[in-house]
DNA sequence: GGCATATGCTTAGTGTACGAACCATCCGCC
DNA sequence: GGCGGATGGTTCGTACACTAAGCATATGCC
């Protein structure tokens, strides 16, 4: 998934007489996981003073949406998957924001609470988007930008694993 | 970090007293790492014949740009940590895709060699970039506005790092 | 009722990520 | 020639992320 040589010139290794399709400063998914892992670094000073991790923090924001969830909708939520939700979530229980509690209409399902404390945690979690902001210093427009991007890709990948997933063979199509 | 409801939203990034600026699905960070996570997810079954994970194949991509390369020259091409590489590439080396050993001039260096497997792998390696960028449709203008939003984003968070590296405490600036 | 299947969660195993502590080698410099 | 700090890697502990397997409850269908 490289982006084409096009106008702009790029920087260090290649200068080659043919562009690298594999050159690695031209790979997108190099860049996005960088970014990805960098973003949820400057995220890091931000969250600690609350005694979150990034993951625990959108756990969080999930909840303060919806209080009672089962691990199920949380997983949907987040697009995360349950297996690693579920040692996520106990460790919110230890530190006390969360309850964890099987439902009575369905005692396979998993609901998971506020805490006061864990409610009470979203007044100072409310300074956490507009710290973010200024610290990376983007204006609105390339939020925006960045936002609607991630949308699409997101369905691009929604697209391919459905693809995947219809055609685990290679059958043509129809 | 959450976009703004609307295209006319208030002047300054001061968002934190609309009630839902911790909605979920305006966390321009939440919408990142999930796209992240699904476009890694994505090279999952492409990379699997070839026997890499994602991050492993970062790896063999600055190694077939350059081949000996130390560690720390590898963590840095990649921003990648030391201790992160350091078990990735003892794979690698179990796979006998390159070879460790330590360097004649300073025998703290490690040098990280391609051998003749991993050398041959880039001809395989080659159709990677099509595939996904097949597979996941999009044009190259996407892929294109993703890759100078992706860097702007990397440039942002290298900013911010320095700024806290700067100011450890919280003396106001100058 | 009772069995096969589906659903919801958990656990085990592997592979990143990252901070922190550790060890070895190198370098500047007296 | 030897000491102190810097540099390059490794290891440890914790936390995700994901696959696969396991277990319990629920549901459909006879």
């Amino acid at each position: 998934m490289p982006i084409p040589s096009a106008a702009h010139a790029p920087s260090a290794i290649e200068l080659a007489d043919e562009p690298d399709a594999l050159a690695l400063e031209r790979q997108v998914c190099f860049a996005l996981t960088v970014a990805s892992r960098g973003v949820v670094q400057a995220y890091r000073p931000v969250l600690e003073p609350l005694g979150l991790s990034h993951p625990q923090y959108l756990v969080m924001l999930a909840l303060w949406g919806s209080s009672p969830l089962s691990l199920t909708e949380l997983s949907r939520s987040l697009r995360a998957d349950p297996a690693t939700l579920s040692p996520l979530v106990k460790r919110l229980e230890a530190a006390g924001l969360v309850t964890r509690g099987r439902r009575a209409a369905d005692e396979r399902t998993l609901d998971i609470a506020l805490t006061a404390d864990g409610a009470a945690l979203r007044e100072r979690a409310l300074a956490v988007p507009g710290t973010m902001a200024e610290r990376l210093g983007l204006d609105l427009a390339q939020l925006e930008q960045l936002h609607v991007l991630m949308t699409t890709l997101i369905g691009a990948v929604d697209r391919a694993q459905e693809a995947q997933h219809r055609e685990p063979g290679e059958h043509p199509g129809e």
